[in-house]
DNA sequence: ACACTATTTATAAACATTACAAAGTAAGAA
DNA sequence: TTCTTACTTTGTAATGTTTATAAATAGTGT
């Protein structure tokens, strides 16, 4: 599953022209395998291992060559650096607000609101992004 | 209108045992008169000529402040800065792709995926955010 | 006026991200 | 396979926002 996940990856870097390269394979690799929404800092520490010279940047310019052919999305939140999601199907996140845990959460498109806010502020509507916060399970239970 | 909104920003500060300093009345004003969404760096430069002298770490720290004590919501975009709004009560914003205008845009809040939300995943739902993204008239207009 | 504390200022530091140039490499052509 | 070339990686410097710090300043209550 997560295998054929790459497959189809690198096959949409092979019709966009995008070479493949070990450092992309391995990015991608840990993107899809990790199932979680990591910083590029994140990335890079977990492929310390297997890419001792690997540049910081080198994961930066992958992450943005990935969006831009459709492969990640980055999530941005207020605090300090991008996540990243390699799941690029419609999907909306709950976030907790002790622990900082993101956990996927599917939900119809808010239709109605695109379009009530197209009808009142003259906006041509292309999109939005929701997040819900509050406290996971685990946070619940510890007693702080 | 604006004059008392002020008025009882200066109240709460009082409230609330903040000293209220030409400064924090200056950035107050801006924000409230504004009607905007600045940055910090615009509350600054806006404020140059009546405070030649004011430090930016004035505007930042005031700002956390004004947060603290409710008066202002600071709302993080995938962009740089940090934009900071007077109004506190409940609404949502459209933003344009290409511009960056940010328009207030009121809606009934989203119960419904809140509710949802917390059952499948088991969190306790404190809050939620969204923004609606699209292009603005004024850039509608423009044939770019 | 005095004392006490909050606040401001100036500056340095932290941090994520991007820019740049030189060295290295993937992929197709010969 | 070897060659060629454009793309990629690397190391480092630069950028931009925000925070930390310490000394100077200014509100507030006595
Ligand atoms: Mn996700
Ligand atoms: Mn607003
Ligand atoms: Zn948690
Ligand atoms: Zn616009």
């Amino acid at each position: 599953m997560a295998e054929e996940k790459l497959h189809e990856a690198i096959d949409a870097m092979k019709n966009s022209g995008v070479r493949i390269t070990p450092q992309r394979h391995a990015i991608l690799e840990h993107l899809i395998q990790s199932m979680s929404h990591p910083t590029a800092d994140e990335i890079y520490k977990s492929l310390e291992g297997k890419f001792p010279n690997m540049s910081v940047a080198t994961v930066y310019n992958n992450l943005r060559v990935f969006k831009e052919i459709g492969l990640v999305k980055e999530l941005t939140y207020g605090d300090s650096s991008s996540r990243f999601d390699c799941v690029t199907t419609d999907h909306y996140h709950i976030i907790c607000d002790d622990c900082g845990k993101i956990v996927d959460f599917h939900y119809p498109g808010l239709d109605e609101v695109e379009t009530l806010a197209e009808q009142v502020t003259g906006f041509r509507v292309g999109d939005h992004r929701m997040e819900i916060y509050g406290k996971c399970p685990d946070c619940q239970k510890s007693k702080h």
